[in-house]
RNA sequence: GUGCCUGUAGCUUAGUCGGUUAAAGCGUCGGGUUGUGGUUCCGAAGAUCGGGGGUUCAAGUCCCCUCAGGCACCCCA
């Protein structure tokens, strides 16, 4: 029986093409964070499994993550997500850190599910954080940064949709507004995550299970209803708005309209699974219908860094996947066109190898990415070896070229062929490929 | 974990009511006279039709099991 060559279920395999563009999106992601001032850090990819006992969501921990003992007894995880090791490390040196923290890492992650549209189990994932600010000019700079990234990729404004709800908000709507008791909040809680997957009558039914008679004869069904169809804060009744969650995300909302970012809007139907948060959330939505998912997510956890002894630290993050990002610079037609590396193939002709040492050394010590092709193999074939590994030009180096000192530089893409000595060569190249920057 | 759908050359697919040696495009490889690719022309290799069992004179086609993949639920990036 053949081996499968096939790569592990719901893990990929990078191809050269599928890492340039692995590394393109990796690298503007880079590019923007950095441009706020965060600083890439990175952690071991196993975590001690009771990191994530305390705040996660139970159905990750229990179903969802790689677990194992080690030799030594010890119970092991294969990260899901990156949030409990970022605060282990914050934790770790709590003392010494100059706050504010910017942050930033793209880890790899696995869940073990089924694998389907824009969710594998290995994930990588853009991890931004803000650690020491507790006002929410913290949310503003994240949200204004995720905007950057989208302008960055080539988005167009109407292409990514960024909602915003706050935990606090939702707690006192459930809880102190329709009176309801914390086992019953957080069931319809998590309903209303739900809520956009199903009709609004077996949503009725659903909630009113939920609700004890006497809550539905108040009226509590109908009250939810007009909580969650408001569009706008000012939809919500007057004393949740006066709530200091409400006045947040109005100064939010706020700001981010004097940043120029005006596709972000108040839903009070975001929920956001991780038990952990505790002000404001936030999700990017992809107006594409066919990736219905949201693409980014992330909020307020104050209470995480503290759950390791220390006293806490007030923290905004987010995370965003790659699968996810790679659908919505698919969908929009965004994917930029990548070629390789490599500046020039040198094609030796008949027994020139020996003698071409001395120009390909000086052509890779003058900053050139150099492959050489096989002499053994016929002039048209390394030719088309070059062309197919998208290689822009070829350097042909024979016995007529070696007498002269000057070689035969052809740009496969132009068919324009010019005979230089290797320092002109040099001189070509580096112009042609800063003037592709 | 539950449900639905799909498995035919490396890839994308065609294959009639079950009927002889399973077809095409792309890709790969070779060639169109010995120092020029991509375009073009000619040619070749490549498939026990995912695997196993059954029905039948006859199965890629029908039935069952199994494996793999996709999609949805759950959950989430």
């Amino acid at each position: 029986m053949a081996l499968s060559t096939k790569p592990y279920k719901g893990a990929r395999d990078f191809y050269p093409e599928d890492k340039r563009l692995q590394q393109y999106m990796f690298g503007t992601w880079r590019r923007v964070v950095e441009r706020f001032g965060y600083e890439e850090y990175d952690a071991p990819i196993l975590e001690h499994l009771d990191i994530y006992q305390a705040k996660t969501s139970e159905e990750i921990v229990n179903d969802q993550t790689y677990s194992f003992e080690d030799r030594g007894g010890r119970a092991v995880v294969i990260r899901p997500e990156m949030t409990p090791t970022v605060s282990r490390m914050v934790a770790a040196k709590r003392q010494e850190l100059a706050y504010p923290l910017r942050w930033y890492s793209i880890p790899n992650l696995w869940r073990y599910e089924r694998p389907q549209r824009g969710r594998l189990r290995e994930h990588w994932q853009l991890n931004v954080d803000l650690f020491g600010v507790a006002d929410c000019s913290a949310e503003v700079e994240m949200i204004s940064l995720v905007d950057a990234i989208f302008k960055e990729f080539g988005a167009p404004k109407d292409s990514y949709e960024l909602r915003v709800n706050h935990r606090a908000l939702v707690d006192y709507l459930l809880g102190e507004y329709l009176g309801l008791k914390p086992a019953a909040t957080r069931d319809i809680r998590k309903l209303i995550d739900r809520l956009h997957k199903m009709d609004r009558s077996s949503f009725i039914g659903k909630v009113d299970k939920i609700l004890t008679a006497n809550e539905r004869q108040k009226g509590a069904t109908e009250q939810l209803l007009a909580i969650l169809d408001a569009k706008k804060l000012k939809d919500l009744p007057l004393q949740a708005q006066k709530q200091p969650a409400a006045q947040e995300l109005a100064e939010l909302l706020k700001q981010l309209k004097s940043a120029g970012i005006t596709n972000v809007s108040f839903d009070g139907t975001l929920m956001r699974g991780f038990d952990y948060y505790n002000g404001i959330v936030f999700e990017v939505f992809d107006t594409d219908p066919g990736n219905n998912r949201s693409m980014l997510g992330g909020g307020r956890y104050d209470g995480l860094v503290g759950l390791f002894g220390v006293p806490p630290v007030p923290t905004v993050g987010f995370g965003w996947g790659d699968v996810t990002l790679m659908n919505f610079l698919g969908a929009h037609d965004l994917l930029p066109k990548l070629h390789t590396t490599t500046d020039v193939y040198v094609v030796l002709v008949g027994d020139s190898s020996q003698g071409a040492q001395k120009v390909i050394a000086t052509l890779r010590n003058g900053g050139l990415n150099v492959a050489v092709g096989a002499s053994n193999k016929k002039i048209g074939d390394q030719f088309k070896i070059a062309d197919k590994k998208g290689i822009e030009n070829v350097l042909i180096i024979g016995k007529n070229e070696l007498e002269k000192q000057r070689y035969t530089l052809k740009n496969l893409v132009s068919g324009q062929e010019l005979e230089l000595d290797d320092k002109a060569i040099v001189a070509s190249l580096k112009k042609a490929a800063k003037a592709k920057l």
